[in-house]
DNA sequence: CGCCGGTTTCGAAGCGCTTCGACTTTCGCC
DNA sequence: GGCGAAAGTCGAAGCGCTTCGAAACCGGCG
């Protein structure tokens, strides 16, 4: 352990300058044509491959890009080819949304970008609707992916008469001539409760997201607690849905509350990623074993799911695809390819330890005080 | 509950196009020029304010941009100023870096980035330093913000004679001609210990991130520890230090393991987001109660600690403090002005409810079976 | 031998913006 | 009343690249 405070203490500032880019280094494609001898336009074609050229040509050029190390000007070439070869990724960044899928996600579109050969410009919404606008207009972005779409988001119209395609991560209530994706939530609503009920569930809850992103609309949570509820209904499954805070002592209350007024309850859904860890928490406090007594269905990422313990049977919520497919879609836009409106992943259930058969018969155990029976 | 499980469904396929720009709308500044009666020079100017401009044409200039909906090209912008009001922030997407701080961090980054005027173009460690190299090369960014930089980060030697000014956050082994940013871990690895000592603890523990993290040498960890260390040594503190995982069961094991071999043990330091929450679910199941019998105290978010059951007394990760710093220190290094090579950021520690004076004497309760004494 | 079609390469015209030097006005002041 | 400086504006020359039309070159054919 060699190390002491810090390299360098902030109370003795060397400075160090390196002010922008030292001109001097900046080789164009002049510079590679000549070294080649070629024509400008020469180069141009062999790089981009719009123009067939001899394979001759093509290795000298090739050789002196590599020893001359050019990188083609991204400002110019976006100037003349009129393509910036950038697409924008709008980023939430507003409570309720979770931020480990968000980093997935991020990371899946970037991946993915590189590879149609684009970066990605990062925004963040509290720029509004200005913003989309601005980044469209000023040529920075050939498209736009757009994540936490609301039921009715400010930006959708503005999105659809836009100069630029977009794909929105999530569908606003009306997608008509845009591009969404999603996991299907309803579908993920539904795998959960007839998971339950094949496990003899008769009474099961939804623990949702924090109320306030059902008062925002998202589309996401309304989704799956339809899936949930209606699945439920179908089965002859008595259920509750209830929205659902993340800080322990909120989770603590709220499931003694539902434990009191249903006290049949032997399985729960829990749609929160940040509350999972609570909830698991919480139920043993109130004298319910997972599996035991309660079972417990998250939709969350794999991540979460496994580091849990008992580790827990999920939906888990596949961010990395759905960045996959939304840089996809929108890559086929650009190439003015027809591309579906709606595309709903379907989601998968993983079995873990959290579920059980339901306990038998009236199936109650006492509460506190004496273990076991 | 009206909603079904998708407006569109992925099997009845609407197609819509919506291909790349429609020229059509293009304003560009000739057109504004017309508009007010100007030479296209004076437009740029009143936009740009690099020359005196009256007020009269000024005010009429800005009528027309206004008017006919004006966004200067990025592109033909970045051409001819050689400024592409650009940077870029990579990301390091690798395990043991947690997630939320990164996000808090990347936002940071954007919003204040935004007040300078400039966007953030987003990469991924893993495209390694030849990434770093395109990027600069191409004009595409005027600087970088690099993340979660190791001791012996293959990219700083890369950063070092790159053409553009870069910004660390972290400090490598040798930062000279660097400008790194960083919470001084160190400090408040010792702010901990500092802060259990006045409380009369004795006996402390750390649980650091997981062992890979410390393998790959990145300085945050190891600075904390040598804080931790020092800091106890320095008070006539036993203390001990390990790697910790995050996934329950092995919390819960190494603190079973630790509590029995220093059973005096009173205090522990949790540095490690994800498994905040496991120390404390796991302590009471070893018959540990918080604070009462151990005090904790966490080096993460405040989110984190907030949220956890007791609330915890920590030192926060001042992500947002730290994004904000690189941001605003690399837009001087653009401007060309000196900047201290290292900048730490000071800790500071919020008490909660997680941490208590020592148990008094030999203070040690009996764990299982029979409560109190 | 000259011409044709195909292939390969070249030259030049922009893309939309910034910036430099120069020109025109306007003022202050001797 | 005239001169110089300051203030305001303009025109033109690029920035580095793409792309279009045409030139140059190649065989092979009539």
């Amino acid at each position: 352990m060699s190390e002491s405070s810090g390299p360098t203490s902030p109370r003795t500032p060397r400075q160090s300058t390196g002010g922008p880019a030292k001109r001097a280094d900046m080789v164009t494609i002049a510079d590679v044509a000549r070294h080649a001898g070629v024509a400008v336009s020469t180069v141009s074609y062999v790089l981009s491959g719009k123009r067939a050229i001899s394979a001759s040509t093509r290795e000298r050029v090739l050789a002196s890009v590599r020893s001359l190390g050019y990188h083609p000007n991204a400002g110019a070439r976006a100037l003349a080819s009129r393509r910036a070869n950038v697409i924008a990724l709008v980023l939430p960044l507003r409570s309720g949304m979770h931020l480990p899928v968000l980093m997935q996600f991020a990371t899946a579109v970037v991946t993915t970008a590189r590879q149609f050969d684009h970066d990605v410009l990062l925004m963040t919404a509290d720029e509004g609707p200005g913003g989309l606008r601005r980044i469209a207009a000023s040529a920075m972005v050939d498209g736009i992916v757009l994540m936490d779409v609301e039921m009715h988001d400010v930006r959708v119209p503005l999105l659809r008469d836009l100069e630029r395609p977009s794909v929105l991560i999530g569908f606003p209530a009306d997608p008509s001539g845009l591009t969404c994706v999603d996991l299907d939530f309803y579908r993920a609503g539904a795998a959960c409760v007839e998971h339950l009920a094949g496990l003899g569930h008769r009474t099961v809850a939804l623990l949702g997201a924090p109320a306030v992103v059902y008062d925002r609309n998202t589309g996401f949570a309304h989704r799956t607690r339809a899936g949930f509820a209606e699945t439920a209904q179908r089965h002859g499954i008595a259920a509750v849905a209830q929205p659902c805070e993340e800080n322990f002592d909120a989770v603590a209350q709220e499931l003694a509350g539902l434990l009191e007024r249903q006290p049949e309850l032997s399985a729960l859904v829990v749609h929160n990623e940040a509350a999972v860890g609570q909830v698991l928490a919480a139920l043993p406090a109130l004298g319910r074993r997972v599996p035991e007594d309660v079972s417990v269905v998250a939709i969350c990422p794999d991540e979460v799911a496994e580091r849990a313990s008992p580790a827990l049977t999920s939906v888990l919520v596949p961010a990395e695809e759905v960045g996959r497919q939304a840089v996809s879609l929108l890559m086929r836009k650009l190439e003015e390819e027809p591309v579906p409106e709606g595309t709903l992943l379907p989601p998968r259930l993983t079995v873990r330890a959290s579920t059980a058969v339901a306990p038998v018969g009236p199936a109650r155990r006492v509460r506190t005080g004496s273990p076991a029976g």
